[in-house]
DNA sequence: CCGTCACTTGACCAAGCGGTCAACAAATTT
DNA sequence: AAATTTGTTGACCGCTTGGTCAAGTGACGG
């Protein structure tokens, strides 16, 4: 049943009960989020959607799976042959991007990693480190060319994440005390960590 | 009922309770413990346990409150008398320290934050603000005398928050990424955030 | 128009949940 | 040592929850 072809209507429902699932789960987390929520969000009945997943659970694995692609194309695209300053501001900025446009993706993966991650440590352990091992190695490269300060690579790609995702998921806590200046927080965000991090990259 | 005198049996057997809670809520949030769980992990009966406290709801609260007075601490001691850069770092330390020494406080707090804050909202908007506004204008302060490099203070602040209780919150993810290296991964990320801010709000 | 198969749902169920209660044990006061 | 208050718990209750089931509807090919 794992690759089987799915017919229009499973695709939008599919797509649909994910959404809808999301928007929960972000919201509550996985054990604070009931079906009925889920149901009613998704505009059908509760045994319909489980008609298209079986479980609750099936759910979550379904949104983390797709999650972990799209999360990492950011650093994916970290470039080996450009400057090195830039590619990270660069990273630094399409990662704020990422937060600003899918604070629901960014909520749902950190309240599964602050819960232990218990379905996700494999693909952490696995893939995630492999690909984060990878760019460590290129950035230490440029810290030890003395192309970039003397750092060490893991903790900067750790305090990048940090310091995007934050604005995603303590986002209530931002504007608590932002408040009452405007949405334009990302933006200031922005700014800042652009300064920020080349200041902090700059050799010398 | 709220500053009854207490007797050493109450005062015990409240304390056994919130230590207990603390543990199981950290690590599952509040929709995902069970009073069963705290009773457990308290040694005691579940009817007895609700004897001390009326409801899940009470112990949670009692631990956010008790939680924001300590989690404070370090931003309070910031001195507008030493040296900006100094000062700074030094908050960037006990921040960090606290994450080490506290983790289940810190992934406590950050369930709570990224599930909407639905219960400190108003202290978060209150106090909490108040004092970061202040600290803000301080740091403000040194950045227009040139003391420290050109940034946004409270940008600055979110970003140590951000940087030291990932240490905290996203434990098993670091774990994960950089095993099989040992539990020294705090004393590396205090020397890498010692050197980055330190390079980041030198001013040039 | 019949058979088949994808789709949909009201009604239901067993388990888990937060919380209560009556009865009892242990301190503490008198 | 009686009386009263404080501490403790097994048994229980009503509600919510994730999940099932049987019965149905609709689409579509022959």
């Amino acid at each position: 049943m794992a690759q089987q072809k799915r017919t229009r209507i499973q695709e939008k429902n599919r797509a649909t009960i994910l959404e809808a699932a999301l928007e929960v789960f972000s919201n509550q987390g996985f054990r604070g989020a009931t079906l009925d929520q889920i149901a009613t969000a998704a505009g059908m009945s509760k045994p319909n959607m489980l008609y298209y997943f079986r479980s609750k659970e099936a759910m979550h694995i379904a949104l983390l799976e797709r999650l972990l692609d799209t999360w990492l194309d950011p650093l994916r695209t970290l470039d080996a042959a450009g400057d090195p300053v830039e590619e990270i501001l660069g990273y630094v900025r399409r990662k704020l991007d990422m937060a600003r446009a899918y604070p629901r993706e960014s909520r749902l993966f950190a309240n599964e990693i602050v819960q232990g991650a218990p379905r996700i440590l494999t693909e952490i352990k696995g893939p995630l480190k492999a690909l984060v091992d990878d760019k460590a190695a290129l950035i230490a490269g440029w810290s030890a060319q003395g192309r970039i300060a003397a750092l060490d690579a893991h903790h900067l790609i750790f305090s990048i994440w940090a310091t995007t995702q934050h604005y995603a998921d303590f986002d209530v806590q931002v504007r608590g005390i932002l408040a009452p200046k405007g949405d334009a927080h990302f933006d200031d965000a922005a700014e800042f960590l652009a300064g920020f991090y080349r200041r902090a990259l700059t050799v010398g």
